[in-house]
DNA sequence: ATTATTATTACGTTTAACGTTATATCATAT
DNA sequence: ATATGATATAACGTTAAACGTAATAATAAT
């Protein structure tokens, strides 16, 4: 298992990997912040499929649960991860907003 | 077919798009400069698949061609899409690194 | 009490991604 | 000439993430 991969469908992991970079909050959470800041709508299935999967990479980590609702915190190795994922994406976003600009 | 939606899979639809935002260039040149700009190897399959559902989405369309390379372009309806996503992805890409910035 | 919202789990289906192989053309070196 | 490698696309079979929905259950609000 690559660790420097996200595996074949990156999107939903790195949306809430991103989200996860606000500070530790639960998949009902995440859901909605995403919703906010992108106007992604992550199903039931897809979002609760990529934390288990996002948990067995160790690039998530649960943290102790009081009530029914289950936090996740970004691992060391997630933060790394999504940190060098952000600048290629952040930088081919720049670089295509500018050649669109540029017609 | 909702044309303000990209699909399941968006990533290598996006790569390929913002590859096109460059000028018009046949199949095997995106690849290049996705790997060149991204780091991301499209197989064969993931590409020309991709490239199939794209024109079926009237998000880019055929040139003519001369010889054996088929080039392609990006339609206004692909622009327009293009232009929003990337939108999305860089305020996204910013957040996210700002986020984990202030750890 | 009843309804709506919050929160997660479970499950079947779809299909894009993936990997590989096949095919064909062009460039170049031998 | 011809063998080699790079270029370029097409054609598959397989896998697994995404998707959609339903079920479940606990709060919160009316």
């Amino acid at each position: 298992m690559d660790p420097l991969n996200f595996g074949r469908y990156s999107d939903p992991a790195m949306l809430i990997l991103g989200s996860l970079a606000g500070g530790a909050k639960h998949g009902y959470a995440m859901m909605q912040e995403i919703k906010a800041m992108t106007g992604v709508h992550l199903g039931a299935g897809t979002l609760y499929g990529a934390l288990v999967r996002l948990q067995n990479s160790q690039l998530i980590e649960p943290l102790p649960s009081t009530d029914r609702r289950q936090p996740y915190q970004l691992t060391a190795q997630g933060a790394r991860l999504l940190r060098e994922q952000l600048i290629i994406l952040h930088n081919f976003a720049e670089v295509s907003l500018k050649r669109l600009a540029a017609e």
